[in-house]
DNA sequence: TTTTAAAGTTAGTCAAGGCTAAATTGATTT
DNA sequence: AAATCAATTTAGCCTTGACTAACTTTAAAA
């Protein structure tokens, strides 16, 4: 009955789950340097301690993450002192923020309740390829 | 100096985030229930080589996170036997399935390349709203 | 019917990302 | 200067979701 992807189509999905665990690794990356950045502009500076209220976990969980933000390159940090990021990390958090603004204003345009869109912004920009934003981008009218 | 937050914004993104952490937990589990019922209409059965093929992951892992939607209800399997989905199974993965679709049409809608569409709507179906999924399939035109 | 190959299971390991409880450090009051 | 309080760190625990290697079962071929 010849060749078994005649009978059923190929399903190169693995591709796509490859690249969708590569995003959620990313994920809390991604949203720790925007925020901090956020905390640098607004505050001065970014503690610990406004991390985990704003991130809504424990002082603790974000020590673990600045270690391994640290490690990865993305923030320096000394003991009991404020965080900083590196030349990585602003570039990062800049990206991140333009990602996240072009996501929300795309969901506002289409009709959607600013506190809606607040929270459905915060999980699909990390899925947003660049075509995809650049549709979104076009679509609000930059 | 008065009220601090009346000079800093209250931030009550705590609630956005636990959300989006409750949408993490839930991925894996959509997109199993999902590709099971695929599997299932395609070619019958689901084996869990074929989740593994399609997933990108090895057997272990696939029978890993079998036991754990069997725990939740999601599932029955028995050993060395092909999996079936409960009816709390068959419903999760029809609602996946029909937001899914919209969130691909819609994407296709936009402008995205069908290629790209099914990397994006990949992950960003598992964090739309009803509301935000509403917007979307009236933009597609249903 | 025996042998072999494919599918599935089990055991053990790891990293990420959460938690609590306890210890430490730094900053503010007294 | 000492005491206190807030912030931070450390230690130990847990679940999820990945892996490899070895083993068992089932199905297919010889
Ligand atoms: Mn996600
Ligand atoms: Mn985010
Ligand atoms: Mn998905
Ligand atoms: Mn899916």
């Amino acid at each position: 009955m010849g060749d078994p992807s005649a009978r059923h189509p190929r399903h190169n999905k693995a591709e796509v789950f490859a690249q969708l665990r590569y995003a959620h690794a990313r994920e809390v990356t991604e949203d720790y340097v925007e925020m901090i950045a956020d905390l640098i502009e607004e505050e001065g500076e970014a503690r610990s301690v406004a991390l985990a209220e704003r991130f809504g976990v424990t002082a603790a969980t974000v020590n673990n993450t600045i270690k391994r933000l640290e490690r990865d390159g993305f923030v320096t940090s000394r003991p009991y002192r404020s965080i900083f990021l590196t030349d990585q990390g602003k570039e990062l958090a800049e990206k991140c923020r333009k990602r996240h603004e072009i996501v929300y204003n795309f969901l506002i345009a289409l009709g959607v309740d600013p506190a809606i869109a607040e929270f459905d912004a915060e999980g699909i920009e990390h899925h947003v390829s660049e075509e995809t934003l650049a549709a979104f981008s076009k679509f609000s009218g930059n």
